[in-house]
DNA sequence: GTGGTCTAGACCACT
DNA sequence: GTGGTCTAGACCACT
C-alpha cells in the first residue's frame, strides 16, 4: 500500500491517509481479503503517532471498508450491500472538488496568475507520477 | 477591502482571512495608513464571530503589518525595517505552493486525471473573476 | 513554573501571566526546551478560562519565546537572533517602571504620604517572599 | 485643578482622572461651589476624547460629588448626607492599596529587588513634588 | 462608533 | 493526554 502525506498543510494527516486508503480500495489496488499494514508499522513509516493510524483504521472500519481483527490485523472487506463504494467515491470527489476550488481561489487572491497555477499543476503531476513509479519498483524489490 | 471565505474546507477561516489581508497589503491594494474594516463590521460581513476577526487582526498586528488603535480602528502600518514584506510574500507563496501541490497529489491519488484537474482550475478561475468583477461594481454603486 | 495573578486590578490577567512567563524565561528559571504547563492545566490552576491561557501562549509564540507543538505541549525556544532577550527584558522593565511611577503618583495625589507607601512596599515584599517560599516547599513535597 | 495622566499604563485614563478629582474635592483643594474645567477644555488639556471627560463627570455626578448644569458647567456640590466622603475615601484607598500591592508583587516577579523599588518610589515622589509646585506657580501666573 | 478582555462551551486533530 | 479553532455573549474603556 502506498501512502504519502504532506505535513504543515491544512488538510489533516488522518484525512490524507484515510482518503488514500479508500481510493486504493475503490480502485482495486487493494483487494478484499488483503491485509493493511499494521498500525505500528504504518505509524513508523509515516512518522506519525500510533493513535493517529488507529483512528484512521477505526474510521474505515466504521465505514465498512475494512475489519480490524484483534491480534491479527486489519483486513479489507468485500463490498457489501451496505457499503456503497460508488456513492463513497462520489462523495469523496465532491468534497475534494470543493477544496480544490477553494485553493485555486486562494491562489488568485494571493495574486498568482492562472498560467502559473496551471504550470504548477503540470509539474506536480509529472513529479508525482515519477515518484509513484519509483516506489513501485522499489517495493517490488524489497 | 475584499475578503472571501470558504467554509467546510480544511483551511481555517481565520487563516483564509489573514492570508488575503496580507496579500492585499503586500500588493499595495491596501495602503499604509488605510483603515481596515472594523472588527465587528467584518465579522458581520463574513458571518463569523467577532473573536475570529479579533484573532486575525491581533496576529497581523503581532507581525507588524497593522496597528490596532483603541477606539479608532485598525490601520495598515508603513513597511518597517523589521517587517520584511518581500520575505513575507515569498514565505506565504511557498506555503501556498506546498498546499497546492499537496492537493494536486491528493487528486491524482483519488484517481482524477490531470486534464480533469486542469478543467476544474480553468472553470474555477473564470468563475472567481466574474464574481470579483461583480462585487467590484456593486461596491462602487453602494 | 510559578504564576500568581491578582484579580480586580486593572492590569489584565493575560498580561500578568505573560509578564511572569517572560521574566522567568529571561531569568533562566525556565530553560530552553522546557515544557510549559499545558493550556488546560494552567487554566485550572489559576482558575481562568482556557482561552485566556491560549491567548497568552499564542502571544509568547508570536514573540518567538515559545513554540506550541500540536498534541505535545508548549516548549521554550532557545534564544534566536531575532529574539533579543536582553532588549525584551529592558523593554519590559521600562514599561513596568512607567506603571510603577504612575501608581506612586496616584498614591500621592490620593493624599498618601511617602513613608506610608514605603511601609506598604516593605510589607508586601515580605508577604510575597513568605508566600513564594511556602509554595516552593509545597511544590517540592508534591 | 491639577490633573495628570499617564498613558499606556493599565489604569484606565478615566479612572485616573476621576480619582484625582475626588481626591482634590476630599482634600478641600476644590471647594463646594467651585466650577470644574469645562469638558472640552479638560479634554484639550489632557489630549483625550471629549466623551472620556463626559463619562468622568457623569460618574462623579452620579456619586453626588458634582452637578452638571446644562449650559453652565460642572460644579462641586457641598457634602450631603448621602455623599459619605470619608467612606468614599476609605474605599478608594483600599482599592488603591490592592493595586499598589499587586504592582509591587509584579516587580518582584520581574526580578526587581526591594531596594530598587524603594529607590524608584523615593525618586518618583520627589519628582512629583517638584512638578506639582512648578505647576502651582505657573498656574498662579496664568 | 471603535478595540480589549474574559467566560463557557463545543468540536476537531495530533501525541 | 495535548493544542487549534470557533461560537455566543458579556462587560469595559477610548474616540
Amino acid at each position: 500500500m502506498f501512502v504519502r502525506i504532506e505535513r504543515g498543510v491544512s488538510t489533516p494527516i488522518s484525512r490524507q491517509i484515510a482518503e488514500q486508503v479508500r481510493a486504493q480500495c475503490l480502485a482495486g489496488l487493494i483487494q478484499p481479503g488483503d491485509c493493511l499494514p499494521s498500525v505500528r508499522q504504518l505509524a513508523r513509516e509515516l512518522v506519525v503517532n500510533v493513535n493517529t493510524i488507529v483512528r484512521v483504521y477505526e474510521r474505515l472500519a466504521a465505514e465498512g471498508l475494512v475489519e480490524m481483527r484483534h491480534g491479527e490485523g486489519t483486513f479489507v472487506l468485500p463490498p457489501s450491500t451496505t457499503t456503497n463504494l460508488a456513492a463513497d467515491l462520489k462523495h469523496q470527489r465532491e468534497q475534494y472538488s470543493r477544496e480544490y476550488q477553494a485553493i485555486v481561489r486562494r491562489g488568485l487572491l494571493l495574486g498568482l496568475a492562472v498560467p502559473e497555477l496551471r504550470r504548477m499543476l503540470t509539474a506536480t503531476a509529472s513529479d508525482a507520477k515519477t515518484q509513484i513509479s519509483k516506489e513501485n519498483s522499489s517495493e517490488k524489490r524489497s
